[in-house]
DNA sequence: TATAATTGTTAGACATGTCTAACAATTATA
DNA sequence: TATAATTGTTAGACATGTCTAACAATTATA
């Protein structure tokens, strides 16, 4: 309800094209459709459909046989997915203590479906955590402890919990 | 690597479908082609087409123009599709703080593409916070401190930063 | 610089999952 | 219990995105 999306939304497909191309072309590197193919895992015949259709949307430049860029709104739209990647990969790396791979894995396919609401503060939620990680009771540490023994540390017994207002 | 899918895997809208047909059998009630299909948000000749093909792989249980029902196998692939659900909402709502309807809607599409590991510690992390609200300094509390006030709490500053071991 | 190797494209098949239109079965009600 | 309303199915179109096979362009190298 409360979100008017301005700019077409992309699929799942077309924003990992996006987002592949922005990676490749840092620092102003030359981006191939076989770079771009390996990267997502797909054919190279799957990579020129692709460049075809983001061509038309005007979010790449494709010459035939030539160079792939993005457009400012294409890049615009890569920067956005990547923010989102490197959110959620740092929430479960650092957050929950996943492994870095499975957690690429996971940010990969989330990006791609998780609301703005839910990035917006799954973004901060991280940020605090990473701000104020011993400060906030050690809060990863405790965390920790939980996953390793399976019970809660000790001061978050009952007798602790009416120290509120 | 770990993980070694025993049972077929299924796409994320035949999930929807055997989560659909498990939320509407609670309790042994009828199930109908017009609700699932109201359910999931698509037209009925989608859902008949979804049955066949669920049927096909003996997931589901279907008569022409009659009953529905899920097989076993069925029902604990509905069962797994369900405790994700559940425990993301959780994860949305509580821990996040985020409305409940959106909370649904991301656990909706986050459910068919999170990992097992992710899921695993994303659950033990609810329940941590569920069952250690104020002991663990009042997790929750701080991270709402820090949403409303965009900076960190007072105990958060860096004068308490040594106190690990 | 011919020729071989590599990279890229085109054409068209295929899988998935949706839809509309037309019809069939079932259920409700006059 | 005929008839109308509702629910469900079938047939087939369509969109998306992948693939293989064949060919074309480019680049590397003999």
């Amino acid at each position: 309800m409360s979100k008017q999306e301005a700019t077409r939304e992309q699929t799942a497909s077309m924003e990992d094209y996006l987002e592949a191309i922005a990676n490749l072309g840092e620092g102003k590197k030359v981006v191939r459709v076989k770079q771009i193919s390996e990267m997502i895992g797909v054919k190279m015949p799957s990579v020129t459909s692709a460049l075809k259709k983001l061509s038309e949307q005007e979010l790449v430049e494709h010459a035939r046989y030539g160079h792939i860029k993005l457009t400012p709104e294409g890049d615009r739209i890569a920067r956005d997915v990547i923010r989102r990647h490197e959110a959620l990969t740092r929430f479960f790396a650092q957050a929950l203590g996943i492994d870095k791979e499975t957690a690429e894995e996971d940010a990969c396919k989330i990006e791609h479906v998780i609301s703005s609401l839910s990035m917006e503060r799954l973004t901060k939620f991280v940020e605090f955590i990473e701000a104020c990680p011993l400060g906030s009771a050690n809060f990863p540490g405790r965390y920790e402890y939980y996953l390793e023994h399976g019970e809660l540390p000790l001061d978050c017994s009952s007798r602790n919990v009416r120290k509120k207002k």
